[in-house]
DNA sequence: AACTATTTATAAGA
DNA sequence: TTCTTATAAATAGTT
């Protein structure tokens, strides 16, 4: 806008463009601050340089700011009057940021870490909370290993069953055949109590 | 800024400062705008008059560009300059929204809930990982003892001495009671040991 | 809102 | 980057 005007658009040149980038955003942060002040208004403002470099301005707190932007934007205000002050609160984008701070926390104590600020009692709790969980998996894991022998034990009756057909329509034709496969039943039967009386067993031999 | 200088301060004539805080708010929009197209850099601009009424300017979408901030001032530069393009991606309300979700369900499981779905490997592997949580806790407990024990051990090794000074006081000008004393400080003597006796001693006596 | 006299901002050059 | 400077843009006070 001086020696010369320019266009309105992107300029092409990368050194112009980060000469022009540094000295309007100076511009524009002063005028940000300007108008704080004098007006008493409420600002905040963010520069992304192409770079991706930030800089920034907040007349009094970003955080302050971009919750009172997004409680205006998001809701109506007669929406937004309805909400209990919690709830208002909620909505913000500073509560998700925090939710995820806090459980983040929580879970760092929960793998162990950051114990040493804790006092005797709550560390009393984590270990029940622990130890309450270790349980669950305890039970879990018997619950897994429930399905896949009551699995296994389907899919093998299924196959018992499956052979005593085979059989008899083998035995129907051949009769000293018959004798053999029976034998071979025999076998497989006794071989499926011994898997399901061990303490973990898993898919079978 | 025209026909007169003004000091950047506030306005105190109340026309005045709604007539200033319109045209420069106007300037400032543009100012924001220009910059944008110009340098293809983000730019949120957010203005709350003083009575409250909302203006603002998003380059792309306002949501966006705050939740950019929020991760870029959470984040050191350094740490962020070496995160790839892909990363910086993630600066996205969804990219917050799923962290939390799925730290949510980690942490559900880690309390021993939602295990229904866990593979024997995956319940193998959180098993694993509860104990020695738990370990850990275990061992804070007992740093948390020793501390205890520390404190406890100077405090009484204090007392004991301040005994010892005001008995020998005692003890210069009455021989009688200096006996009874001696034997008081002895049953101390007694207790202390055995407290040190503990399976978790620190350092004295 | 419009008008201008000035101040400010800034493009180009150094 | 910084400074210089000629000129465009912004704007304080007025109408």
């Amino acid at each position: 806008m001086v020696r010369k005007k320019i266009p309105i658009k992107k300029i092409v040149n990368v050194t112009a463009r980060q000469v022009t980038f540094s000295k309007r955003k100076s511009g524009l942060l002063k005028k940000a601050r300007e108008l704080s002040l004098l007006c008493d208004a409420e600002i905040a403002l963010m520069v992304f340089s192409p770079g991706g470099k930030l800089f920034d301005y907040a007349s009094s707190s970003m955080q302050k700011i971009t919750e009172r932007h997004i409680l205006r934007s998001e809701f109506n205000q007669d929406k937004l009057d309805q909400l209990p002050p919690t709830e208002q609160i909620r909505s913000s984008h500073a509560y998700l940021k925090k939710e995820l701070e806090d459980r983040s926390r929580e879970m760092r104590q929960l793998n162990g870490e950051e114990l040493q600020g804790l006092s005797f009692k709550e560390l009393q709790k984590l270990e029940g909370r622990l130890e309450s969980s270790l349980n669950c998996v305890y039970k879990a894991k018997v619950q897994n290993f429930i399905r896949d022998i009551n699995i296994l034990t389907q899919k093998q009756n299924k196959l018992m069953e499956d052979n005593r057909l085979l059989k008899q329509r083998i035995s129907s034709r051949n009769e000293i055949c018959s004798v053999q496969r029976h034998e071979h039943e025999q076998e497989q039967s006794f071989d499926t109590s011994l898997t399901l009386g061990l303490p973990f067993p898993s898919d079978s031999k």
